[in-house]
DNA sequence: CGAATTTGTTTGCTCCCCAAACATTCGCCG
DNA sequence: CGGCGAATGTTTGGGGAGCAAACAAATTCG
């Protein structure tokens, strides 16, 4: 029964029932994704990650926004955008503003230099989309991201 | 021209071109759908991430497998299986034990306690799957993992 | 046998994430 | 209008995931 305990240099694994579950696509199929994102931009001598793009374009799109709006916009807790702000700042892609009207909070802006970045790590974003799609019809690219928006949506926050 | 400063509470924020790129789908999807995974083990009183559950499925299926072999396997480095292991073995999980043929090598294998603890585990994930997957038919459950799967062949892993 | 390679480990570094505590500021309510 | 509770940004402390480089022990190959 079964197979000899496994000796030769990699042999297929076994895994078993895990490519039957949807959360382990999911995982390796993101971590290969981000792979390709952090390698699209290193090739173009650039560097930026996928949440910190994300960032980018929020606040790009959203003039003026709290950090504590941020923070909820991304899902993450607001001590943990501090040190990625920090980051941003310091790179002078972005700045934090005292807000006028709120004595609490920042308003946040793109720097010049940050929207010009934006607009050079926009075309990258679009180079790496296009090769991780291309082995789909844009049907299926568009039926995929369906797809995982109602998972999204399935899945309990607590 | 456009809106008025974003200031009202909450506002739905201005996603620009986020909602069309399939990298911002599969991240914000991975999270939920981990956070799910996390809130599933914790009602139960269990406590495991979604890798160490993929970790030790793969020992259980391929008992005697060395570090590198499972390391390569994960697609991690081999010094960060280390503290991983440390845990798992430390839960009394999984055992090192030396192996008989080779002395640089660990053949790693469950324990009795590990192999009732990942049946528990099996069927958590389960529950898990099926509610992530509760807004999907059969058929699109499989076609989103096969979608899945074709954008992580696209992917360079360079 | 001796040299090169493999394996597991340690150390050092970066990044992401949260919780708790804190000072500042706002907003409400008496 | 004055005080008190709530919100905001920051700091600190903790944990986990990941890599690279260096190292000792063991194997393999010349």
């Amino acid at each position: 029964m079964g197979r000899p305990p496994a000796s030769s240099p990699s042999r297929p694994l076994d895994r078993g029932l895990l490519p039957s579950l949807m959360g382990y696509a999911l995982r390796r199929t993101q971590s290969a994704v981000f792979a390709d994102f952090a390698a699209t931009f290193a090739t173009a001598g650039e560097s930026l990650s996928p949440g910190e793009f994300g960032l980018l374009v929020l606040v790009d799109r959203n003039a003026g926004l709290s950090q504590m709006a941020l923070a909820r916009a991304l899902g993450i807790d607001r001590s943990t955008l501090v040190p990625i702000l920090d980051r941003l700042q310091a790179r002078d892609l972005l700045v934090r503003r005292p807000s006028p009207t709120d004595g609490r909070t920042h308003a946040l802006a793109l720097t010049p230099a940050g929207r010009k970045a934006l607009a050079r790590f926009s075309r990258l974003v679009r180079t790496h989309e296009k090769r991780i799609a291309s082995g789909l019809s844009t049907a299926e690219t568009r039926t995929l991201i369906d797809l995982l928006e109602r998972v999204r949506a399935s899945a309990r926050s607590l």
